[in-house]
DNA sequence: CTTAGGAACCTTGCATGGCAAGGAACTCGA
DNA sequence: TCGAGTTCCTTGCCATGCAAGGTTCCTAAG
């Protein structure tokens, strides 16, 4: 009985992987938008607050890319106990880039929406 | 001067083509919701009137998927004029995992939306 | 000193899926 | 017959999430 959804959970985490592509970059982008992080804490940050599940071996190579492509930048310093800590902020470059996506995301949204909502006029 | 926009517009298009991973499986089953469509139907209806841009080699794969994976069954019927098309409607399963959807989608959305305001509690 | 454990970071290899490009089959009008 | 429009499909490449495993540093217990 409930076979369909315990099916349709195994399918939603398959999907919800592909949604979280390009997802993932905006949310850093928008939490970094708020002042520096280090990556650990984006980890639990982004898990536990958004919402939005986030495990390392995705989050280290993101952040490499990101910086590798000048968006954002980052300084080893020591934190209390435990290895030292890496803190990225934002580059001038990663700021233009986001405030290029925030519409784009919300053009997206929007479509969604209409979608969700029914719609059928063109 | 225009530098920094233009580069910046040719990130966010790679951008957006990951973000449309996930979004584009959802997007259909909302579409097929209201009612059957043919697939380069879904093409152009899609693109005119959701802004969600989705070309045919993106497309007919996706479909091919969602029918393998048992969330819509097509029908094929001669249209008028041209070539036959291949109507697509939603089957009971795809019903199923389209309301198991709706729920993650909107946390997505909220969560994003609560960086996108700059929401610093936790 | 040694061991344990946690904090923090990174790498490898695989699976998924968008999409540009090319192509095929059908219909209809010139 | 020939082109053009409609509709569908396939191939091959590329970007990227992520599980699993590893490394380094620190602190505390024995």
């Amino acid at each position: 009985m409930a076979r369909n959804s315990i099916e349709a959970h195994e399918e939603t985490a398959r999907w919800e992987v592909q949604l979280r592509k390009g997802v993932l970059e905006f949310a850093i982008l928008l939490t970094l938008r708020g002042g520096e992080h280090y990556g650990f804490e984006l980890v639990t940050s982004l898990t536990s607050k958004a919402r939005i599940n986030v495990p390392e071996g995705t989050i280290y190579p993101l952040l490499l890319r990101l910086a590798k492509d000048g968006l954002i930048k980052s300084e080893m310093r020591d934190g209390e106990g435990g290895a030292p800590r890496k803190y990225y902020t934002l580059t001038p470059r990663g700021v233009v880039l986001l405030e290029a996506m925030i519409p784009r995301w919300k053009q997206l949204s929007t479509s969604v929406e209409g979608l969700l909502a029914g719609e059928e006029n063109d």
